[in-house]
DNA sequence: AAAATTGTGGGTAAAAGTGGGGACTGTGAA
DNA sequence: TTCACAGTCCCCACTTTTACCCACAATTTT
């Protein structure tokens, strides 16, 4: 499977249409049907996961037990901001407006790579997000990658 | 198979008519026959269930045994609460009166996508919910999703 | 250099969401 | 029995949104 990455600024033209870079799109495969499901991200951000990809959450929640208060709590959370866009003729998605106001985009975006999603930025906020972190990028790599490669 | 997801604010006008989202529509297999079972929801709000998904909560029901007094009491308040609406040729669905008088629904619905059916909410009641919940929403999802993607 | 792909924008027909009139039905009161 | 009334159902109509098509400059590939 292909994963996603990279970075790229792209433009959300007025009526909410956004062009997916051909690279990531390279990544789709057939089994997503073109479609994307969008999502809020963790941070201020919108996730896009390929239809595919999504599917093998849904299936996870869709074993959940809903006469139970968490288990409903939690669906009800998750569902509430989710929906499925399809590319269009010039591969391009309609991303609503609750999502854009969301993240704060309006006009740019900056869109992520992130293995099995992409993500959806305010340039700018992007950029704080990067440069924020009191922990240097070195600081935190050796903390998350303990044995990096499997090895 | 399509899961219901999604939120959507829509109308029910002066003759307790309701469009059902065109995204929720999509998701309908024709073994519904365009028909919805409305009964309670969990929770103070109305749910429709695809004919086709219902019949399989009542072969449920129907394993239920019925001389534990718990188990009648759940089943004439679900049964009670039952009632199949059609499509009309607009789309829309008739909601008796008396399921928006439950869920406190007057002019605007929020309708949510909830795996294999949905749910009529009023909107500001949906917000309520969704903000009030007193662990967070990662707290819930960490002990609700042990194992997430069943790895 | 030519050809194909990519990113962006806009016009237009179709679909979606909303509202209302009028015929039909069944109920209860006169 | 007849009438008034409420509740449905079946059309029709209107506005907004979405989907689909075409266009074109910029970039990449051949």
């Amino acid at each position: 499977m292909a994963f996603y990455k990279g970075q790229e600024t792209y433009s959300v033209d007025s009526k909410g249409r956004l062009n997916i870079p051909a690279k990531m799109r390279r990544a789709l495969s057939p089994e997503a049907l073109n479609t994307f499901v969008l999502t809020r991200g963790s941070d201020r951000c919108v996730a896009a996961y390929p239809l595919d990809e999504w599917r093998r959450y849904e299936l996870e929640y869709a074993k959940l037990n809903q006469y139970d208060e968490q288990s409903r709590f939690f669906l009800r959370t998750v569902l509430a901001w989710s929906e499925e866009v399809e590319l269009d003729g010039q591969q391009r998605i309609m991303v609503p407006k609750k999502y854009l106001d969301f993240a704060g985009i309006d006009g740019k975006v900056m869109i992520v790579g992130m293995i099995d999603h992409i993500e959806l930025w305010q340039p700018e906020e992007f950029e704080i997000y990067l440069s924020k972190s009191e922990a240097s990028y070195e600081q935190v790599a050796s903390q998350v990658m303990q044995r990096p490669n499997g090895q």
